[in-house]
DNA sequence: CCATCCACGTTTTTT
DNA sequence: ACGTGGATGG
């Protein structure tokens, strides 16, 4: 493979490492996926190594994919043979096959963290420990601590011995894991944990493994935790061709288990490790690495790294002071319409960056009345909806009756008059033959004082029972169609007809538009299957290239990710960073919010945007505050003069002045032409041109809809309310009109019959070649117009 | 058994 | 401010 030119001294020396274990220091943008990638490839083509022996780890699911593409793309025929996946997917997949010689059986379901939650408060009551004094979630965090570490049930409840406290939590722990494994469920943790287990008591299974993979590369590896270090460790065991690439900079997990130290002690577990640096960035501008570097120089106990680029330093950096967080929201919004104007930017350049997800809110609300396409990534995972987690319960049930949480979670969902007494007397039944509580509803005959419930519970079982029947013959889709239908679900929300439910009637359709996709994409679709696939997604991963948005999300969502332009907001003490970590006295808290300060700036290619409000409403209350102590470390050169002290107000009345957005005065103005001011707006700045979105931009002033401010914002409040994620906007008009071709992904092909404003969103008829006229909602049903 | 009301607790998050 | 979950009364 010919490197020449592509690669700089250090990542070519990284990339060309042979055998033994290799520690990649690699600072933010300097290029470490591409290392990655390249040395699969080099591995390959240059070393004879099988693609089959190769094992790369990643942390989310988005990562995994972006690497596989790059390998498949660089590496070529042969390339798909390489196991890319993370963490958590690859003990899945392991464990689907060997879990057995643990005693667990390999159909096992995964528990999300609301279900270990509800199992927790199972516990709690089983045992009798108040879960007012011991909280669920300090409960739920002590025991994944622990698991983390690798401490056992039985360990933890030794340590414990003599402190009340760690006694009752021991007490949970251990009942906790024995109903997980009644349930024949395995917690995130378990993944992992039963993974080292399964390779401590089976040396045969471990050295299939060592021998399969005889390379193993691992990223983001200061983000690891101790079992995920074992895990590493057991498996580079035989051949310790191990390849890790981290940032201790960018270790910002500290919270829920990694443990910097792997990173740091690396050199300690393996002497000879190789040790390369990569320093050189390839990201962002002079101006913007030096305030990243300004303010991580900070932190003690990091590795002495520093670094450099070659590109031009750009832009200063702007340092906005705001009197509230409104303000700051309406600047920002207003700042990136105006360069979005210009011509040079297209929305999907833009990210707003905060410190916790209540943040989004005032954005969301800018963005909605300014009629600015966003995403908001993260806050509820779609999977941790109501409406699908039951309906998800239905079907682990069909899967696996031995889930006893998914079953009384739906028991009686939609409402079957079968109340606690009863579930107590079947828990009662089944605890005393040892059998799982679907089981016991199976013989609901045999169960004295639950006669007048009978009838309920073979209203509940009969559906489940013909879907198991059918779970072989039937695609996922066709069973849970069934499902619906025969359990009632959807007629009662059919019946609610309140808003709430139509929400949730999309939030179902959305739930079978990815059952559609997983049919597709799966090279063997089954049931099985498609619950362990949702089990292990999150909402990062939702995050498409190809769309036209602003997005907007935490800072911890950000690793990994690139924007030409960055805006950091909310810098304020007590905000970021969190008056949590100062109001602990470990300052390792504090360096860990200067990291996540660092990862912050480090996203930012182009433009970096700083800015704080001295005003904002956090948990119902105002707040008052002083600048984030990280502005202070940010070296003066490098900030906008002209946007420091007064300088921001200056900019503000200007761009006011430059007639903005979104203030009354601007709305009785484009409400006055009764079409569309902002329409007209973006029209005459190009706007439809430079951003590649289709669209009749006719349609797309917000403002145009209402003459009234208030009434509009009411509108939009709404739709805020319901929390969905309006990832195409009403706003910004539709693709199609009536009699149009257009193709739906569940659906097919068909033509709209109607469109009809249905107040936050158009409501599109259209009849479907394949099934007939469906009502569905422009946003969700990402509708695409046929050529 | 179910609907309604009040109190509580609110970082960050993957999987 | 807001949603969740437990207690309470019908």
């Amino acid at each position: 493979m010919n490197l020449q030119g592509i690669l700089n001294k250090e990542q070519e020396e990284a990339v060309l490492h042979g055998e033994g274990p290799l520690l990649i220091l690699a600072g933010a943008g300097s290029g470490k996926t591409r290392v990655l990638t390249y040395r699969i490839a080099h591995l390959i083509a240059d070393r004879g190594v099988s693609p089959w022996n190769i094992l790369a780890i990643t942390f989310t699911n988005k990562a995994a994919g972006e690497m596989r593409e790059r390998v498949d793309q660089l590496a070529g025929f042969g390339a798909e043979q390489v196991w890319v996946s993370t963490f958590h997917a690859t003990c899945v997949r392991i464990l689907r096959r060997h879990i057995d010689c643990i005693g667990y059986q390999t159909n096992f379901t995964i528990y999300d963290t609301d279900d270990s939650k509800s199992l927790i408060r199972d516990v709690c009551r089983q045992v009798g420990v108040d879960t007012k004094v011991y909280k669920e979630r300090s409960l739920l965090s002590a025991i994944s601590a622990a698991k983390n570490e690798m401490i056992t049930p039985e360990q933890f409840a030794r340590d414990a011995a003599g402190d009340y406290g760690q006694e009752q939590v021991a007490k949970v722990y251990q009942a906790y894991q024995q109903q997980l494994y009644r349930n024949n469920a395995l917690d995130f943790d378990d993944l992992l944990q039963k993974t080292v287990e399964l390779f401590s008591r089976t040396p045969e299974v471990l050295a299939y493994y060592q021998e399969r993979f005889r390379y193993i590369l691992v990223d983001e590896y200061q983000d690891t935790n101790t079992v995920q270090f074992e895990f590493v460790r057991l498996l580079a065991d035989r051949y310790r061709n191990l390849c890790v690439v981290g940032d201790d900079d960018q270790s910002i997990y500290k919270f829920r288990g990694a443990n910097i130290e792997n990173i740091l002690s690396f050199e300690r577990h393996y002497p000879d490790a190789k040790v390369i640096k990569l320093e050189q960035n390839y990201r962002s501008t002079g101006n913007i690495l030096k305030a990243a570097n300004g303010v991580i120089s900070n932190n003690r106990g990091r590795k002495e790294k520093r670094l450099w680029t070659e590109a031009e330093e750009g832009k200063k950096i702007p340092l906005l002071q705001f009197d509230s967080a409104y303000q700051e929201a309406e600047y920002i919004v207003g700042d990136i319409r105006s360069k979005v104007r210009s011509g040079f930017y297209e929305y999907r350049d833009f990210a707003i960056l905060y410190r916790t997800n209540a943040q989004s809110r005032l954005f969301e609300e800018k963005l909605l009345l300014s009629g600015t396409p966003y995403k908001i990534i993260g806050g509820v995972n779609f999977y941790a909806r109501k409406e699908i987690k039951d309906l998800l319960a239905y079907l682990k049930t069909v899967d696996n009756g031995q889930d006893d949480l998914a079953v009384k979670r739906i028991i009686n969902v939609p409402r079957r008059g079968i109340g606690n007494t009863t579930i107590a007397r079947i828990e009662e039944y089944a605890g005393e033959r040892g059998i799982s509580f679907y089981e016991g509803l199976l013989q609901a005959e045999n169960i004295p004082g639950i006669s007048r419930a009978q009838n309920s519970i073979r209203s509940f079982v009969k559906p489940i029972q013909d879907a198991r029947a059918k779970a072989d013959s039937c695609s996922v889709k066709e069973l849970l169609e069934k499902l619906i239908e025969d359990s009632g679900y959807v007629r009662e929300l059919e019946e609610a007809d309140t808003d709430e439910a139509k929400n949730r009637m999309e939030n179902i359709d959305e739930l079978f538009s990815k059952i559609a996709g997983y049919e597709e994409s799966a090279q063997e679709p089954s049931l099985s299957g498609f619950l362990q696939e949702v089990a292990l997604v999150a909402d990062v991963d939702s995050l498409e290239n190809d769309q036209n948005y602003v997005v907007l999300m935490t800072l911890h969502s950000a690793k990994g990710l690139e924007f030409p332009n960055v805006y950091l907001t909310g810098m304020e003490e007590g905000v970021f960073p969190s008056y949590l970590s100062f109001a602990m006295e470990d300052p390792a808290d504090l360096e860990e919010e200067r990291r996540l300060c660092y990862v912050g700036i480090t996203r930012a290619k182009r433009e970096l945007t700083l800015t704080w409000a001295k005003m904002r409403m956090q948990r119902g209350e105002t707040q008052y505050s002083m600048p984030s102590r990280f502005l202070r470390e940010v070296p003066k050169e490098v900030l906008d003069g002209a946007a420091g002290e007064r300088g921001d107000q200056k900019r503000l009345e200007g761009f006011l002045a430059a007639g903005g957005f979104g203030q009354p005065a601007v709305f009785g103005q484009t409400g006055r032409t009764g079409q569309s001011g902002a329409a007209g707006q973006t029209g005459r700045t190009g706007f439809s041109g430079v951003s590649g979105q289709t669209g009749r931009t006719g349609q797309s002033g917000a403002a145009g809809q209402t003459g009234r401010n208030s009434r509009f914002q009411g509108k939009y409040q709404s739709a805020i309310m319901t929390g969905k994620q309006m990832q195409v906007n009403k706003a910004e008009g539709l693709s199609y009109g009536v009699g149009d071709r257009v193709s739906h992904v569940k659906f097919g092909q068909g033509t709209v019959m109607n469109i009809a404003d249905g107040g936050k969103d158009y409501e599109v008829q259209v009849n479907f070649d394949s099934c007939g006229v469906k009502k569905m909602f422009a946003s969700f049903a990402k509708l695409k117009k046929c050529p």
